[in-house]
DNA sequence: TAGTGGTCTAGACCACAGC
DNA sequence: CTGTGGTCTAGACCACTAT
């Protein structure tokens, strides 16, 4: 493995800086660089005992600080290499216009209609109590249920974005809402089709690191985080009819928000 | 120390289950379950070596794996704990409006007027040539300049978030833009002042971990990613008069955007 | 002074990838 | 088969915190 790095391999010993982060350092400027470019294998953890004359543990150590800030992904049996970065999709914030649902499109059809074949490998339909802060986001009284939609997206058959969506059941009882394919237009539409004419949406927009289960579910490399948004859809009375929750790759998506200057 | 997990302290050593996976997965139940909660301390690396009967490094793993991930901050000499979490701050996009500018706030007053008192502790301010996406961003002809005002914004003596803001040469030359205070209402009013009537503002979104340098301006604990803001803002003759980069801790913020459903 | 986490060494065995 | 990273052991010295 040749390496810009490699040849110049030399570490202080005794600068006060750990040497395992020196190690590192020189390998963030050869990617900030350009020296090293998305896809480039690392030398391996030998070859960088040798070239810096240090123990393995230093060795990863130095790694697993670049696994953690996302800049490079080891590969078991292969090596360690720097990260893929995958296509950035822009969300923009007209995505739930009322012309897409009369286009047919469901919500996340008409976000990712640009971005790639959308699909959905895992859905679940219960009736259930809400958890407090969606009873809330809802305006719910305390033992009202509602209709619970997840399900995991699929975008040209990767794992891109995880959603949560609920429904009063007095406004989804016995409708599409309650079936796998809700119809077109998705359930914005059919709640449309019984009235509740929408008005208004309020998202919110966090980041945190990813649990376990959403690395899995989502086959998120360590290192990367995730989008929350929650989205709250109202109808022109002024009710909560819907929310949904989301987590995303963050990195893989960019949200767009206009609004006027007032 | 006395810790629900350490008393159940078993693992598996055939489970095909990492061992240091393990240990961490107790932690992490002891977390989600409230047994453990912010300020906690965990037991010491030494007394986990016992209970578990692993060695040190095993230990270590495990808890730089839930360090990864932002529930635990380690405290050197002193121990492990569980990592607190700051109240949220939510940011209503209407922080821009101009009745904030009408009141003399800049915009970062108005967005925190009611979540601390804020300040800002570090400024640069420079005639300088963009970058290729700052100039994009504004649609500068190439080799034309702007004004970069670079900060740090403190909230209640803490530093909450870096931004840089950048403004065409000829809307900001020999104004008090180019000064540290930009005067009431901020670099918006200025603009304003100068014919600029803002009419529009483009926000975009996105997440990653953070530089070693953003870690050390925002004294972040490891684990905890950041959230990038870009604002662009029109005015009233569809100009982009200025944009604005912004690095906010994660975990910190709660961003919410209105709008309606066309 | 005793206890904590931070760094580092020098080994070992394993599962997995690729030839 | 060889080389890779993944896991684990058993030590060592250090800087820092608290008492």
């Amino acid at each position: 493995m040749e390496s810009p790095v490699a040849k110049s391999g030399a570490v202080e010993r005794d600068s006060g800086v750990p040497v395992f982060r020196q190690i590192a350092e020189q390998f963030r400027a050869a990617i900030r660089s350009g020296e090293l470019v998305s896809g480039d294998q690392l030398p391996s953890e030998s070859q960088l005992m040798d070239e810096f004359g240090v123990a393995r543990m230093t060795v990863r150590n130095a790694l697993s600080e670049l696994t953690a800030e996302g800049l490079v992904v080891p590969e078991r049996g292969r090596g360690v290499f720097v990260r893929a970065r995958p296509p950035v999709r822009r969300l923009a914030s007209d995505r739930f216009a009322r012309r897409h649902r009369e286009r047919g499109l469901a919500a996340f059809s008409a976000e990712t209609e640009h971005l790639g074949e959308a699909s959905v490998d895992q859905f679940e339909c219960a009736r259930e109590h809400p958890t407090a802060r969606t009873r809330d986001l809802l305006g719910l009284r305390p033992r009202m249920k509602v209709v619970a939609r997840r399900r995991r997206y699929l975008l040209d058959g990767e794992p891109v974005e995880l959603a949560e969506s609920y429904v009063p059941l007095d406004l989804a009882a016995g409708t599409a809402i309650e079936q796998r394919d809700a119809g077109p237009g998705g359930i914005y539409a059919r709640l449309e089709e019984s009235g509740h004419i929408l008005a208004e949406f309020v998202e919110e927009i966090s980041a945190r690191m990813p649990t376990p289960e959403e690395r899995l579910r989502l086959e998120l490399p360590s290192g990367t985080p995730v989008i929350l948004l929650t989205r709250v859809a109202y109808d022109t009375a002024g009710r909560a009819v819907e929310t949904t929750d989301t987590v995303k790759a963050a990195g893989r998506y960019v949200l767009e928000y206009r609004f006027p200057a007032e």
